[in-house]
DNA sequence: ATTTGTCATTGATTCAAATCAACGCCGGTT
DNA sequence: AACCGGCGTTGATTTGAATCAATGACAAAT
């Protein structure tokens, strides 16, 4: 998920006047599926993974969001619960609102709603890529869009997992053996160099956009 | 995806005055991927097709929408293009406002927003049904699943396939051979029954339901 | 320095959907 | 009535990710 948006930073600030600073340690759970209660939260600092566990044990990570970004507002909007869960991978740092808050904000200022609006669009637009990745069947194409996304978000060639591996791997709908057996053969193909742990160099971006070119469309 | 709902029927009222009846003939595109102009549509009759077309020609249906349903106003909300592509399968009826009209009319009265972004909730956590279901590993699930909202929605034992077979099995991601396959799994359980050409008697909805257990979260 | 545990990587195997191909059925057309 | 074409079904084969298993690398703890 791409960091900060218009839409984002305008909710941000439009908001400001009620939000509260809050630190949250690493694994923690903000919000779990099926919760009615619960509150907004704006990103500062650190990486929140949302989720959903299945009755087998399994779980799917739909995506991970660091700073800039929104999340837990749905329920605020419709009264549903949360469809997700979300949890820290980090210490995470973040402005809040509470549910309670929210519901007055936005009966006092309704045009507060577009702005969420314009940001829920940003998100359901997300939401066909999501699905279009992950309908595909070659985890190549997967992995070589997701290093081109981190190339565009970075915008340098140096690239850092933004997580662990693992939880990488999970968030582009992979296990983490395809994911990191796909990485070896961009590797071994010169378009990507293995700095380090978790770090690449990005060394074809063009071979890397038409590995990925079954997912991207324009 | 399941028809009307609360909010679907608030926008359809309070829009009333500017929606414009207009009938569309079997396989029309709505609007296509990347227009950047376009239309909201709130279909009365008939079903439409929301999918998009891959460089490699392969296409991914998202999912069929049906009477009740709204679509086509993404790009009036954040002025993006059309993230999707939308086609009629049949003939199809219904109420449309233009772009120009809808902004007019959220300029104008800005509350019309919420219903929307009510709406918009809605589709939002239907995608990450979608989602989860389509990272299923085995197709029984999927199909074991999909016959259970058909029979929740028709709130009866007798289903028809709203769609033909083959565009029924790509709404939820299959192959038309693989969707077959699993339908005649279920036939030979005893779980369905086959009536007719994509019609079917729903015999055993508990099993139904334990074969898509990995998919539904209750 | 040793141990422990997590994470990333690589190998061997399994497994189920996709693919390729063929056939029967039915509706529409001439 | 005969022909055609699309659709749904079934069979044989391919294919590639998931799974199971093992190893190596590194950091933290003792």
């Amino acid at each position: 998920m791409d960091s900060s948006s218009k839409s984002a930073e305008e909710i941000r600030e439009l908001f400001a006047p009620y939000f509260v600073e809050m630190n949250f340690q690493k694994n923690v759970t903000l919000f779990h599926e099926g919760d009615v209660d619960g509150m907004m939260i704006f990103i500062l600092e650190g990486s929140v993974k949302i989720f959903r566990v299945l009755p087998d044990g399994n779980s799917i990570t739909f995506f991970i969001l660091d700073q800039g970004n929104f999340l837990g507002f749905l329920p605020m909007i419709d009264g549903g619960p949360y469809p997700v869960s979300a949890e820290t991978l980090d210490e995470v740092k973040a402005l809040v609102i509470t549910h309670k808050d929210f519901t007055k904000i936005l009966k006092s200022d309704p045009e507060l709603a577009l702005p969420v609006l314009q940001y829920l669009s940003k998100l359901f637009r997300n939401a066909f890529d999501i699905i279009v990745k992950r309908s595909n069947r070659d985890a190549l194409p997967v992995v070589a869009s997701a290093f081109l996304e981190l190339y565009k978000r970075e915008s340098r060639n140096d690239i850092t997992l933004p997580v662990s591996s693992k939880e990488y791997a999970l968030s582009i709908g992979l296990t983490p053996e395809s994911f990191s057996r796909k990485v070896s053969e961009l590797v071994k193909e010169n378009i990507i160099q293995r700095i380090d742990i978790n770090k690449f160099k990005i060394l074809d971006v063009d071979k890397l956009r038409a590995f990925s070119s079954p997912i991207n469309f324009f």
